[in-house]
DNA sequence: CGGACTCTTGACATCTCTCAAGTATAGTGG
DNA sequence: CCACTATACTTGAGAGATGTCAAGAGTCCG
């Protein structure tokens, strides 16, 4: 049950009848319970959970019964047109928060993209214990904003930047979040694919790989194998994103 | 000083030099203040304040001291890249709130689209009052939770939308809006212009005006003048929408 | 009536996507 | 352990959608 079952998800139809998306939805629930920061007076309403890779934590339109912490692995949120496209909202990463939207329904799927163990609170919980709790009200509320502000960034990226500025901005943004900074090289461990990219930025894999080659060609960055990237040089990166090139 | 300022901002350098971007921060001060439905416990704080067409409401990057409930008019939510390109995040309509993120400076600049009046609240004191007051607070993230999740979807929109799906969706969400609805057809005043439209919409002035054109050509909507659109066919703008033609 | 905007349309250029093939990598079974 | 297969990634050539540039039409206001 914890293997792998990715790769023999139904087939989109139409365009994209290659992508072979993810339809399990599933979870390996351990009874355990962890201890944590800011979020102590969750303690009693969280459950461990896995998931495989590909599998399913939530689908769009279900109830949106839990909210969840991620504590190991890396998780898609995403939502798929009729017709197959795919647009990636955001990537969570160790530690982050979701599904806390105070909504009836998810709006969105979230996907492991590797092996993924989280936390799962029961959102009615979640909800009284906020009323009682300040300080886990301000934290959630917090969290809130700066991902509203990240999405409204994100908006600004798919609206008006050209494919480097993307791909410029989506490796900063991999540096800063997985602060991989080691002695002047970067070197960042990307769990997802170049599908998911793609499928964040807004453009198609095939533009993705095209920009990486570029930016590789010009010593900008080395990419020694596909889920790692070595970030010689950010300060052009930045260039590229705020003065464009 | 309530007069019409526009037409006369600094000129994007570069590619968009034709556009006459807005410059000028302003702002006309009443000292009245306004009753409201379930805002009851900010009555104290606020001041209500004009704006003339195209003046800035607040600006990128100032210190976020202001939050505000739009009473009449329309503002728009944008950021200006360093070359001119534009990209407006949300239009606020009627009754909208905004400014209230909790971040030390605006991430965005809020223009007013027509002559606007707004009541200006400082945030620290919204902070305490709303510490206080259940009810307030509730409103005010359940107002973030719906914007967060309105800006998903301007977020896939923008990354995997056509033009003529995102014109469609644009009209709906303006009939939705400013519920438009009378006797079948249905017809909305857009406060916002053909540039506003576009710069929404991640396209240009240009592809907004070709698929309108397209869309009335097809019988689905009259265009009697350029800030009035009679909906003949909302049935058709979701199929585009969600089945793509 | 004239000038300034704003909107619309056309012709053409360009960027990104599509389609197709080839290479690399990882997992699987002999 | 290796060969095989499935999957993921990369690259090229050509197509198509949207952007750019330019001109003309419509509207508003003095």
């Amino acid at each position: 049950m914890t293997t792998n079952l990715a790769h023999n998800g139904t087939t989109a139809r139409g365009a994209l009848a290659k992508r072979p998306w993810p339809v399990i939805v599933g979870g390996i629930v351990a009874r355990n319970i962890q201890t944590d920061d800011e979020l102590a007076a969750l303690h009693h309403a969280g459950t461990t959970v896995s998931f495989g890779r590909n599998e399913t934590i939530f689908n769009e339109g279900d109830t949106a019964k839990y909210a969840y912490k991620l504590v190991s692995g890396a998780v898609r949120l995403c939502k798929l047109l009729p017709d197959g496209r795919r647009q990636i909202a955001d990537f969570y990463l160790d530690g982050d928060l979701f599904g806390f939207l105070d909504l009836d329904d998810y709006a969105f799927s979230a996907e492991a993209i590797t092996n993924v163990t989280v936390v799962r609170y029961v959102r009615s919980q979640v909800r009284s214990i906020e009323e009682e709790d300040g300080a886990l009200r301000r934290k959630l509320t917090k969290m809130l904003h700066q991902r509203l502000s990240r999405v409204q960034s994100h908006l600004v990226m798919l609206g008006r930047q050209t494919v480097k500025e993307r791909i410029a901005s989506f490796l900063i943004q991999m540096v800063e979040r997985l602060d991989a900074d080691t002695l002047g090289k970067t070197c960042i461990d990307l769990p997802m694919g170049r599908q998911d990219i793609a499928d964040y930025l807004g453009l198609t894999i095939e533009t993705v790989c095209r920009a990486l080659s570029d930016f590789k060609r010009a010593g900008i960055i080395a990419v020694p194998n596909t889920h790692q990237i070595v970030v010689n040089d950010i300060e052009t990166l930045h260039t590229i994103v705020d003065g464009d090139i």
